[in-house]
Formats: C-alpha cells, structure tokens, sequence
DNA sequence: GTCTATATCCTGATAGAC
DNA sequence: GTCTATCAGGATATAGAC
C-alpha cells in the first residue's frame, strides 16, 4: 500500500535528499514522509493531526512512525523552514534586480511570490496558517514578519517613485496586494488549471491596471 | 479577577442575550463566554485549545465551563453560524439592490463583505480558518461554498454586462477579489486605525481602478 | 525498519458537594 | 455558579524484541 518507490515529485532542494537505495526493504525515506506529513497537516490542521494518523496515511504503527522521525514539530519545523528559506530567496531575487525601477522589483516581488507559492504550495500553505503556538511557531511568525515589512518597504518605494497611486497608505496596499497573493493557498490546486505564470499575470493585470474593461 | 462585570462590547444580535441580573453572584453570562471563546480560538486555534484554556482564560474551572456551554464544539458552532448568517445577510441585500447593474451589485458585495467581515471579525476570521475537520466544519464549508458560487455568479454577471475585463476568467476574478477581502482578517485590528469604509472604498479603488498613478 | 507493549500525561465530559 | 474528584479515551513518546 505505501507508494514507497516513487520519490516526492517536487523535492526541496535543501538537504540533497537522502539517495534511494536499490536492495533492502524500500519503507519510506524522510523526505517521502515529510511530504505526506505536510499534506495531512494541511488537510486536517498541524494540531487535529496525531501521530497515529500519520502512521494510518503512511500505513506504519506509530512507533515506527518515530524511527524516521524524531517528533512531530520537528515536520512542521522542516516544513516552515522550506517555505521562508523559498520566500527569501524569491524576495531577495526581487529586491536586487539590476536596472530595474521600484515598481519593476515590485512586480518582480509579486510574480516572484506567486511563483514560490506555486512551487512549494503544501508548505507556503502551512506557513501561512500558522497561529504563533509554540516556540518554533513564534520563529516562523517572526520571519515572515520579516519578509512582510520588505514587501511593505518595496512598495513604498514605488509609491515614492510615483508609480503607484497615493491616496492609500503604503502600508495598505501591501497588506492587500499579498493578502490576495496569499489568499491562492486557499483554493488553487497543483491540477494544472492554472499555473503560476497564467495566476501571476492575472493578478498583476487586477492589481496594477484594474478590473474595469 | 474574571472581568464579570462588563458585558461584551460588541455583543451579537442574535438571541437576546441573556439579561444582567443586578443582584447574585455575577459570573458569566452565555454571551461573555462565547467571546472570550472565539478569541481564545482565534489567538491558539480551535484544535489546539482546550477547555482547561479557556477555563484558565476565564479564571475558572474546567467544570464551571461546562455550566455555561455544553460542549466545546457548540461555542465553534454558535460562532460559525453568527459568521454565516452575517455573510448571508450581506450577500442578499447586495443582490436584491433595486435598480442596480451587476456592475453596482458586485460593488455592494464587496463593500457588504468588508462591513460583515468588520461587523463580526472575530466570528468571520474562525469561520475562514474551519478546514472541514467534523461533520460541524464541513456543514459550515458547504455553506461557505454556496456564497462564494453566489460571488461568483455576480462577477459573472458583471463581465457578461461589459462592465468588467473579459480576459480573465470570472471565477479566478472571483477568487483573487474575495481572496483580497478575506485577507483583512489575517492582520486587521479593531483599534480604529482602518474602518470598514476605508478598508471597502481602498479595496474597491484597488480591485476596480487598478494601483497606477 | 517495523513491531508490540508500555509510560505518562492531557483530553472532553460528568457527578455531586457546597 | 463554582468547586473537587473522577472517568474513559487518546495524546506524544520510549523500550526493546524480531
């Protein structure tokens, strides 16, 4: 029953993935476990998930459950570790375009995040709905807040370059330009309705001309 | 130490709430506890709150909480259904505006789900984080499902009118509006720095008229 | 790598005294 | 209206056999 030959389709790109071995018994490596953890969290929720029904979706008892990982926050850990290092990255991309106006890093910023939330849907997904309820939640929020006030920053920018409209606070803005970015997370499924470039390109379109014909 | 005396500030108009005694023990009245409920849920989530915290939140004991409520799922849903009945309300009277364009209604939608939303932030903001987790979520998302196909179909209406841009597919406009709309309640506080007619009129500007100079 | 069995604690909920 | 005491079940996590 557990689809262990396959490897995560879309594998992080940290760590480089433990290599699959081709004799022994297959089981499950720790990355197909983490992939599957971050779908049942985001299926359910981080705390109505338990371990045992983890170990019902992998089709494992609980304590072997333990053997490949060491608890249960420390998924979630790797996980919102994946979504922000990916959200860095994008942002980073963005902030040092070469030649490029406040409002082209800007767009960039825009079509870069909906790119990286396509890219790591599952744990952009859970970084997103997490509410500050530990330690390590509370380090996550703190990134992101981080990465939230270099968005805000980015449009003030354009907005002093006059670019953007000044009659809403900066601030406002930027809380509803990637409060509609973020609000994908809710609905948009990896079925190939609509990929990141067709999602980017309305949103910018919406955003920055409008939806008036 | 429970702040017993006061009642909630912004009470529902649901039921009558129960009457202030002047006299007896004060306690806590059904109404006040509900409240401090949602918060609590909306502060740790709904998994990830016990009834011993909200027992500690009110300065009470577990057992005493159970005087008050009969279950921990009937606070969820009392808070769902006043979220519901809100939207509900919202909605209909957005498209039921006499002599209005499709145009002009989807514009009362979305300045009527801004006021909701504000109106009743606490209940709206649980109501958006429910994943379907029991046969209570999933009654609230199918609700959920038919006012957003009721959104949906006024967008539709709008673009079939002429009236809105006809190269993006209605229901992502749809999405990506309502998605900027429900985003308010990841980080809006009810301190006055925003009210609801500012937040409606810049989401509006924004969506409509676009965010260039 | 997976299992059974177990330890320890916390969960939602109830009974009954004051 | 609030309390202490208690219940049955489930939580995370560990020990050790195979």
């Amino acid at each position: 029953m557990p689809d262990s030959t396959t490897t995560s389709p879309a594998a992080s790109p940290a760590d480089a993935a433990a290599p699959r071995r081709g004799r022994g018994r297959p089981g499950y490596d720790q990355e197909t476990v983490l992939r599957r953890a971050i779908d049942l969290f985001n299926r359910q929720g981080y705390d109505a998930t338990s371990v045992t029904d983890l170990a019902n979706e992998l089709g494992l008892s609980k304590s072997a459950v333990y053997h490949h990982v060491s608890s249960k926050s420390d998924l979630l850990e790797q996980a919102l570790d994946e979504a922000l290092d990916s959200l860095d990255d994008a942002l980073t991309a963005a902030r040092t375009a070469p030649d490029a106006s406040a409002y082209t890093r800007l767009r960039l910023a825009v079509t870069g995040s909906v790119q990286t939330l396509m890219d790591n849907l599952p744990a952009v997904t859970l970084l997103l709905r997490v509410r500050g309820n530990s330690e390590l939640e509370e380090k996550a929020l703190a990134r992101r807040r981080a990465i939230d006030d270099a968005l805000a920053q980015m449009v003030r920018d354009a907005v002093d370059e006059g670019a953007l409209r000044a009659d809403i606070p900066p601030e406002l803005i930027s809380r509803l330009l990637f409060g509609q970015v973020n609000s994908l997370t809710e609905w948009v499924r990896l079925d190939g309705r609509y990929d990141a470039a067709r999602l980017a390109e309305a949103i910018t379109a919406i955003a920055f001309d409008g939806l008036h014909a």
